[in-house]
DNA sequence: TGATATTAAGCAACCGATTGCATTAATTTG
DNA sequence: CAAATTAATGCAATCGGTTGCTTAATATCA
């Protein structure tokens, strides 16, 4: 029990060839029924297990896909993760996965490992610093395939999964037009990473559409970071005109707002109106609860591993599609209620 | 570019054996700087990377880490993994991560698929429904490191990683006591779970010390499923007698308490005190805010990844410390006010 | 019965890096 | 200057499976 058993072992014992064992554990055609049978016997026996190092090396194939998130703990990155996971697992893949904690620095370092460490495919959500992206090149150079979601990157023959985030920026900011505000402010991520960007976009489109004026104090460019909540506030309380409606790029955030704004008397949604942007659970604790914009992540997620993989195993469909666009929905609740 | 190049087409470039090349790579002392200043030029240009399968193989390491989850989308467990993959990348260690969903045979099946992976060791939170604990075998036979954190196994020779949940749990009750809760309820998850049956021991002992009585309808074991929680609110209704203090193993739960008891008319913390458990970042969201136990998921995490690895580099640490307890604390917020 | 088709199994090269031991070249020492 | 060290490199086996090709054994058919 305590030994590794090789096929060297099984063969020895059943007086057959090394290259016969191999065949029968992977259940070839040319090998007998009887023969199987005892090499399959003895292999259960003994405890034999496939060393995957060896069978990789002469593969040159792992099973393995890499993944790089910016952040684990993030309620919306978990989601995606697991969904990938359930695609993974369910057709035999391994998944390893890292953060690259939104450093460029570390997103080229765990390209680099997850390169050497043989991954079949990789599965990249960019860090907010990213900037450059040579350090892919390694893979498409090779021909592995990448995928990019949520924050993706357009790079020839590479997928990319994401949803409309200018429509979902627009359907947001529209809605907020329709319970009556006149002054809408933006709280929105970094413009490198273009779904902030499309966002924005179409925020702007809804403001022309229904004939709002936009002037630049409608627009705050952020990292995000909750820490710097107080900074958002005071952009709120010393705009020159008084702000009655908010669409935040993500729902952390508006969660804070919303508190901060109450502590100092803000009513929500009488004096102003908040928007989010995921469906984080949070949006429905919160009081009032949180209108935000439906964010698929799971199903980003699966569909993300299912991509890859048929990919892999060369089923025809991401030639064709290059760019996979899941559903958003507006998810109406108090924090928007005239 | 294109090509993969291995250190034979550094050999024969170089016109040196490809014994030279692999150890100027690894920097061996007797390699001549002026040789390994020549390989290392040509790798870099030729754009070499090592075979990890083949060193593998031949090294029988892999410096990757196994982690089965219950859940990779569950707040506590991906601060955990957040933890573990920081502590692991630091030290050159892959994570290949994988999720039980809390079912027993898809953590064998995990398993299994992890050892075959040939990880360097395995991280384990054990999901709700494993009994059997066989599958761990393969590796403790071979000998290689098994972890449980959180969800624990006490395993012979395995390190696990937990805090003192009985401490937890007693501190918890003995909170709402002092707050003058006289008919506390709590709720539990499954007692196949050490972690929830010590909270519970906890939780009784603190009855005990503060000669309050203990009846049966003040134990409510559930999967902590947050589908049920009507069966949840009937059974704090139902009460026989009347329920002014909850004890909830979870925040999770314990919000969807508070919001379903609010929503007929139970004023939070008047009627019913609530205190949960994990310092979820809900905890603060929630109105009122809930008084809850700061579980240290991140810490546990580097610390798991950090033991794990120490262990693997010889260093000894975890023979003499089998088991790691991290501290807790009482966090009080308005759920609990008097 | 002999010739041919089928089936089953073996042989040996290969995947790419590592490493103990042997060998050669360079340097030191007496 | 020869002998003894020391430094630098090469040789070849090894890690454990996989697979194209060959051979041996059995079945099929005329």
């Amino acid at each position: 029990m305590n030994q590794k058993v090789t096929i060297y072992d099984l063969a020895k014992r059943l007086n057959v060839s090394p290259g016969t064992v191999s065949r029968s554990l992977n259940d070839h055609a040319s090998i007998s029924k009887k023969t199987k049978n005892k090499v399959l016997t003895l292999a259960n026996e003994l405890g034999y297990r496939t060393n995957k190092f060896a069978a990789n090396l002469r593969n040159q194939k792992s099973n393995t896909l890499g993944v790089i998130v910016p952040k684990l703990n993030s309620y919306f990155m978990s989601t995606v993760l697991a969904g990938i996971e359930s695609a993974a697992s369910s057709e035999g893949y391994n998944l390893i996965i890292s953060q690259s904690l939104e450093s460029e620095a570390k997103e080229i370092a765990n390209t680099k490992t997850l390169f050497d460490s043989g991954v079949d495919a990789l599965l990249v959500s960019l860090a907010y610093e990213t900037t450059n992206y040579d350090h892919f090149d390694i893979f498409t150079n090779r021909k592995i395939p990448l995928l990019f979601f949520d924050r993706v990157l357009d790079l020839n023959n590479c997928t990319t999964i994401l949803i409309n985030n200018e429509a979902a920026g627009f359907d947001a900011t529209e809605h907020l037009i329709k319970q009556n505000c006149k002054n809408i402010l933006h709280i929105s991520g970094s413009f490198t990473r273009t779904v902030y960007r499309e966002r924005y976009l179409g925020f702007k489109k809804a403001l022309e559409k229904h004939n709002l004026l936009f002037s630049k104090h409608q627009l705050l460019e952020t990292d995000l970071d909750p820490t710097k909540i107080e900074d958002i506030i005071q952009h709120i309380i010393k705009s020159p005109k008084k702000i009655d409606g908010i669409f935040v790029a993500n729902d952390t955030i508006a969660v804070q707002c919303i508190k901060e704004l109450q502590k100092i008397n803000y009513k929500i949604p009488g004096d102003i109106k908040v928007i989010g942007f995921n469906n984080n659970p949070i949006s429905e604790i919160i009081n009032p609860s949180l209108t935000t914009i439906n964010y698929p992540g799971y199903e980003m997620g699966v569909l993300a591993g299912q991509s890859i993989i048929n990919h892999l195993n060369g089923n025809i469909n991401l030639q064709s599609a290059n760019s996979i666009i899941l559903k958003h929905k507006l998810i109406i609740r108090e924090s928007t209620l005239k």
